[in-house]
DNA sequence: CAGGCTTTTGCACACGATTGCAAAGAGTAT
DNA sequence: ATACTCTTTGCAATCGTGTGCAAAAGCCTG
């Protein structure tokens, strides 16, 4: 590799009037100047960023950690922040958590390693766990920000959606059309009063609606999913709508609905929540809350490069909430009549009376 | 930020030792060893990578270029290398160059700067275009790997799949089931024999069908298939297929298709490419050829890490080509009845006789 | 106790860039 | 010719680590 030295040999000068010259700064001669970029040029010199990043003490660089990437979610995400850093001019570093404690520590710390400028944080759905290292990095006058709410973090600046508001939204919604048996499915999540199931069992609690320990499935993977849905199907008194708190999630329980041969939304009404582009893919288009990812990730960057840029800025924390949406598509409907299933078309003990369309 | 010399002064040795002590240097004695890793953790020493980097001119991070993010085939690369890059103990730096040709050199030339130890490189789909920035990569002795076919690039490692052969095996499964006027539908690409299309194409002619020019549709984006679907629908003869050569392009026919009434795969067969999760999501599930994305990342990764390792292996260039296969699915059944579109269900001036199930 | 060997530590330089400061060179007024 | 200013360049220190080599210290043997 070809450095500085090299071209000041080349040029008959100092290896700082090359820096200077390469800088672009007024205290060099016009004609050596632009004579030492075009050598610097033509020999094809490339600044070492490693050197470079040692001595002005940082990096441009911003550290983005995200749970994983399969999840359609995050990489929504991922594209808005990189276009957003490299338009301000920084390099992105992407650590995938894996939603995992001992993992998100380890990345975090990575990126400290690296001299990151500031680190995004997207919470995994359980909350922070490591909360050591954000301290840590606080301690260190490092820039961190995150989306999604944390409990115990006010110190902390943060972007958040009013998750609440949108699952009490679509909760009414649904009341609104006739539910009141209704399914919920998703991985748990502890994320205080600013989750989306909060808000959803507030609202049904309002209407004085009970939700039974039954109606209440735990899933993450398409099999999780598919065990949930025939559970529920199997039940004395089926749910009439389900909902399933994360897009991805409702996608899978629409497939495996259809594989059963329900139709949605005639006999069962699904809603998600994220508003994914996924969710205008979907047969039917999914009913869904939007997050206003776009303005999340806008928030999130300038932020954090806001307290990259002057890091000294006393403001105190700050805690950024944006209000979802909800949009409402043609996967919901009124509830079914109540013999329609189990009797006529359910069979729980296989999905033989009406073969599902895949074959592999 | 706590650097080695304040650990050496807590210590009361020099930074030397400190160095090599939390190394795990067999030349300190085992007692002083401890004594400063323990001092070192208490007091939140973490090495500053950007000078051990410059020190010794290796970074343990490798540069990721890739088009975008949305497109579902992406992020399950990027998860998939990220994973194998971890557990290699390397560091991911992410550049999505948003298939625009200048962006990609920008890209390049950034992760040079930042003296990343080998560079792995996603085409985009119209081929390769920042060559200057591989030649010159390669004359400066950093590795970089292609995944995708690039022409002339005989002198490049490279990872791709034999996307001819699965072109070719779904243009024979359509003609099998009885299909002959099949339309294409996609963003052209010109990836020479190795392409998805190259095999399809080649296949029709083999069965002595001519592809005429109404039936070879371009759209990338949502507005631009629902064009081309309207206009397929409002030919004379419309397709009895439609081969959108990515899943994702398929999962938009789809949903234009049922959006204007037209029943998959009664009424019109679809079929895809790449084998993304997606595909199964679909409704109905979509007929597809897998690309072996893991396979494809594995051999990627490993093919890279090899080539950092060993730089001076002078094995000539490889060139790893994946066989993908057919993966049939609920989205293809036989040609439907010559009246059935147009006369009775289809109405190109509008969706007006069906109501599509989405109402944003 | 001298001399040799082994273990343990420190000195000093290198990695490749940036930058304050001094110095050299050029031009000008006195 | 001297002194002074202004422009242009080079010297040298610095960022925080890693590491070859020398030196110190400890141990053993004769």
């Amino acid at each position: 590799m070809i450095t500085l030295q090299d071209i000041a040999r080349l040029a008959g000068v100092s290896h700082s009037t090359v820096s200077r010259a390469l800088a672009g700064s007024p205290l060099i001669n016009p004609d050596t100047r632009q004579r030492i970029q075009l050598l610097a040029h033509e020999a094809g010199y490339q600044v070492n960023q490693v050197a470079r990043n040692l001595k002005v003490r940082s990096t441009c660089t911003i550290g983005l950690v995200v749970p994983e990437v399969l999840n359609p979610y995050y990489p929504k995400v991922v594209q808005l922040v990189a276009d957003l850093a490299r338009e301000a001019g920084y390099n992105l570093q992407l650590q995938l958590s894996g939603a995992d404690q001992k993992a998100e520590a380890t990345c975090i710390a990575s990126l400290r390693e690296q001299r990151v400028d500031g680190i995004l944080l997207v919470t995994a759905e359980h909350g922070l766990v490591a909360r050591d290292q954000v301290e840590a990095l606080l301690a260190s006058g490092v820039p961190i920000v995150l989306m999604g709410w944390v409990e115990d973090a006010e110190h902390i600046d943060m972007v958040m959606g009013d998750d609440s508001k949108g699952g009490s939204e679509l909760a009414r919604h649904l009341i609104g059309i006739g539910h009141s048996r209704i399914a919920i499915l998703g991985k748990t999540a502890h994320r205080g009063v600013y989750d989306r199931l909060f808000g959803f069992r507030a609202a049904l609690e309002e209407a004085g609606i009970v939700l039974s320990e039954d109606l209440q499935i735990e899933a993450t993977s398409d099999i999780e999913v598919k065990r949930g849905v025939t559970r529920l199907l199997a039940l004395p008194a089926p749910p009439t709508a389900i909902f399933a708190y994360q897009d991805s999630l409702a996608a899978l329980v629409i497939k495996h609905l259809t594989d059963a041969c329900l139709a949605v939304p005639q006999e069962m009404t699904v809603v998600g929540f994220d508003d994914l582009d996924l969710a205008a893919y979907l047969c039917p288009h999914l009913t869904t809350v939007g997050g206003h990812i776009e303005s999340h990730a806008f928030r999130f960057v300038s932020l954090l490069i806001e307290r990259i840029r002057k890091a000294s800025s006393d403001t105190g924390p700050q805690h950024i909430v944006i209000t979802p949406r909800l949009v409402v598509r043609g996967s919901c409907g009124p509830p079914r009549k109540e013999e329609t299933i189990g009797n006529r078309r359910y069979h729980p003990n296989g999905y033989t009376q009406c073969a599902p369309t895949h074959t592999d």
